[in-house]
DNA sequence: CGGTTTATTGAAATGCGTCAACGATTGTGG
DNA sequence: CCACAATCGTTGACGCATTTCAATAAACCG
């Protein structure tokens, strides 16, 4: 077993991305149904998002045209941060969603109120480099942990036992980086052990992350 | 076969990691002997480094005690970039290495006072991130694509045909996250279809990149 | 040189992917 | 609200890539 220390679209705990924020007041509010897009790959970026309500994949494609999802994005996350002109992924509404549109300009220039331009891009793009890090180490796991951990990281950020996973199998799959039929034989496992129960398919109870690990 | 961009503690053309730049004018020089640590995990980050001779592997462990290579750094690179308090890994010298070190404190100093200071940290961390990126990418390709394009990656740092491999056959398993011996068929088969040959186990000559991803 | 470390090679085991069939859930129109 | 179709998820059988284990060979270092 290996240890793996999981990000999903997790927020730091900054004052950015904890409640309303001056940032957040300047935005504007946008409706998406389930499967819409927010953005695409090579749209130069413009705004930067955050989640209200619902969930937001983000994915790209290999050269064979294999989906690659790179995060989930949950309510309290911000996401379409990058920081060269175009947006190096797509994203899209898992669910019907509510997010906040916030355009880059007056991001920045708040930004620079609080603290320096450089501070504020630095900070981010760390967040950025440790995401990018924890994905990686989260590849190098096995096929069952994988699939433990992201479940341990949606429950930590639901703070309920009861964890919705708004995404599919495929979706699940597909930011793993496995088959879906692998997560889906991983899933059956942990209900055999009951480190989980499933209320449907898209919602679940998680228990210990003891058992999860296991 | 999936599509990889791997790059290895690549520099950017940019005129930060080339030659000397203003932040290297606040370094001091340091030796280190085979096998010999520049930091420990854990240990609070107070400098930035840069390689200047020899090369630098990056590691941590899991909990297994699993080793895990995060990267290997070339004359030019910057290392030791963890933004937050501690060194998030170890560091050592796979070969007699001279290093700069950095003044954590100068630097972020000069990064208030300095927009070049500042622009050429967020290009180092962008690079970083970047590279944690491209990681994540090769993780999700098949053995022989990693260790080909790992190749591929090297020879195009050294610009010579024969490319130095300094670490050993455990150093890149641990890297590219597979067995030693798969690592060693692997190169044994690109010799196999002459798209590299051997001079000693730690020096080979490397062709064209077609057949690198064959 | 001889001993130690490091790399290669082969054989067997295993984990995960693929393919295919089946079952459950969701959405739609009567 | 039901029935049906379409979508999505589960399960089993099998194959292949990679790991593991074990033996041998090559390089390194006193």
């Amino acid at each position: 077993m290996k240890s793996l220390v999981l990000k999903i679209g997790r927020s730091s705990p900054s004052s950015l991305t904890s409640g309303q924020t001056r940032i957040d007041r300047m935005a504007s509010t946008r409706l998406l149904s389930r499967g819409e897009k927010v953005f695409r790959k090579g749209q130069s970026a413009r705004q930067v998002y955050k989640v209200e309500i619902g969930c937001i994949r983000t994915f790209t494609h290999d050269r064979d045209g294999c989906r690659l999802v790179t995060g989930f994005y949950f309510p309290g996350d911000y996401f379409g941060l990058e920081m060269r002109g175009k947006h190096s992924v797509f994203a899209e509404a898992i669910a019907p969603s509510r997010i906040l549109v916030i355009g880059r300009k007056a991001l920045f220039s708040a930004v620079e109120t609080d603290n320096s331009v450089a501070n504020g891009l630095l900070n981010v793009t760390n967040l950025e480099l440790q995401r990018a890090q924890n994905q990686s180490l989260m590849l190098r796991s096995s096929a069952h942990e994988r699939v433990a951990h992201f479940l341990f990281e949606l429950k930590k950020r639901n703070r309920r036992a009861e964890v919705d996973l708004p995404m599919s199998r495929q979706d699940i799959a597909d930011y793993l980086n496995l088959a879906m039929e692998t997560v889906s034989r991983a899933l059956t496992r942990l209900e055999k052990v009951s480190t989980i129960s499933f209320r449907t398919y898209h919602r679940i109870k998680v228990r210990t992350r003891k058992r999860l690990a296991a």
